[in-house]
DNA sequence: TAAGAAAATTTGGTATGCATTTTTTGGTTG
DNA sequence: CAACCAAAAAATGCATACCAAATTTTCTTA
């Protein structure tokens, strides 16, 4: 009734499998006859299903090997360009800084209250079923939202997503969150109290530096890694000379 | 090689001759057995293929019929949210001139000079491969390009993909282009000249002037509906009363 | 111990036959 | 003549059996 294809529902079949955890990411699936007779179709069927599970992305067919269940944690989301992370943190800090300045005007005491215990929350002042990180997103979201402008929030959440895709930018972010963690709080309210006052100027002036800080913060540990980087390589060439010198 | 698997070529084959127009949208593809023919193949991997086409949605299977290919072109635009035009005319109006204020210290000349063309070929001074559609679009993604940041070439492109996503969207662009296209030549020079001149602030007030008109015309459009929609209703309650006059 | 060959396993593909669904056709009937 | 209904035709859906190709495992041998 709900499926004409046989196909189909035993793609679905395996589908929840998949994602009940019987088969986690990575694993190998049974084998095509095996899954026949467990399901009671043919191997046509089977090889059917898996073809239309490999079309959406959800597992990998080797030939003569098996079939392998993808991990969809970590994939990218569509569409959303790869960038680093001092452009990602010039954009947030213009747009996020109109969003603010926008949202000033309009803003609804409730979203005001919402965003003081968003802040409690990062800073782990009060208990909340929101992770500090998670907070943090909703904060920014928040404001966003409170423009009332859907084009808004379409962009401010997806420059929230591009930060959280690559892991690479989340590693980069959070050594340099780590550095600025004191100042945050005090940035953080500051935008609240410029919104409260309902100050476009102010909002404005006051998320950006909120991203500022996080654009020095960004400087100066790339500008350590960079020393670092120097530092492994000098150790290194010298390793390789003193070697050279025990071959001769 | 490039094809491990059969049903993989043969999807390709089929696609092809989807977008080369030897099935165009809504036709019905030979039966398995005459496809199976054609392409040597056996009946199974026709199938196969033929689910591999519909897990992409490009061909809809219809069971003891045949299989259809689908039309693509008015697909909405995954994961983009639908918005009003006075939402997305007045995020374009904050994020473009952001972009052209951040995009006026580093622009190139060469930037420049497409700019320039761009602007001529929208007002069909010059001809080009381009629509004067096009080249509007053109204009603000090379503005958006000049600011060397991938977020915000993403976003302006988003944005713009926006207002061509929905239908309803663009007829009112549309509308409200047609009034203003007079002014629209000069708030495009007057953007180029303050881009030319390295000048941040005059380009994002420029910029900002341009969308400010297109708001304006908006609004004046939304006016003269409501006035008709006004009007249409009026003489529609007042043939009605004739109507119960005649009756009585 | 390690390399290589053979065997087992698994997926890939084809042919054939029959079931199910849809469409067409043709005849019957008012 | 038009409308309706049933049978035939056509198309896809599914199962089984068999062989080919690729991969993995096992066993042999140097």
């Amino acid at each position: 009734m709900s499926d004409q294809r046989l196909y189909h529902t035993v793609a679905n079949k395996i589908l929840e499998m998949i994602d009940s955890g019987v088969f986690p990411p990575g694993s190998r699936l049974p084998g095509e006859r095996e899954l026949a007779k467990r399901f009671e179709v043919s191997r046509v069927s089977i090889r059917e299903a898996e073809i239309a599970l490999q079309a959406q992305g959800r597992v990998e067919i080797k030939v003569g090997s098996g079939v392998y269940v993808l991990d969809q944690t970590n994939l990218p989301v569509y569409g959303l360009p790869k960038v680093g992370p001092f452009e990602l943190t010039e954009a947030r800090c213009l747009y996020e800084g109109e969003s603010a300045a926008l949202a000033a005007t309009m803003i609804s005491e409730q979203d005001l209250d919402r965003l003081e215990h968003l802040i409690d929350v990062m800073d782990e002042k009060v208990e909340d079923e929101l992770t500090p990180e998670e907070a943090d997103a909703e904060f920014h979201l928040t404001i966003a939202r409170s423009t009332k402008n859907h084009a808004i929030l379409f962009v401010v959440d997806s420059l929230w997503k591009m930060r959280t895709e690559a892991a690479q930018l989340q590693k980069v972010y959070a050594e340099a969150c780590a550095r600025e963690n004191s100042n945050r709080d005090d940035e953080h309210r500051a935008i609240l109290d410029a919104l409260r006052r309902r100050d476009s100027v102010a909002s404005r002036a006051a998320m950006r530096a909120h991203f500022s800080t996080l654009i020095n913060a960004l400087l100066k540990d790339t500008e350590e890694q960079a020393y670092k980087e120097l530092q492994r390589q000098v150790s290194e060439s010298r390793s390789r000379y003193m070697l050279s010198q025990q071959l001769s």
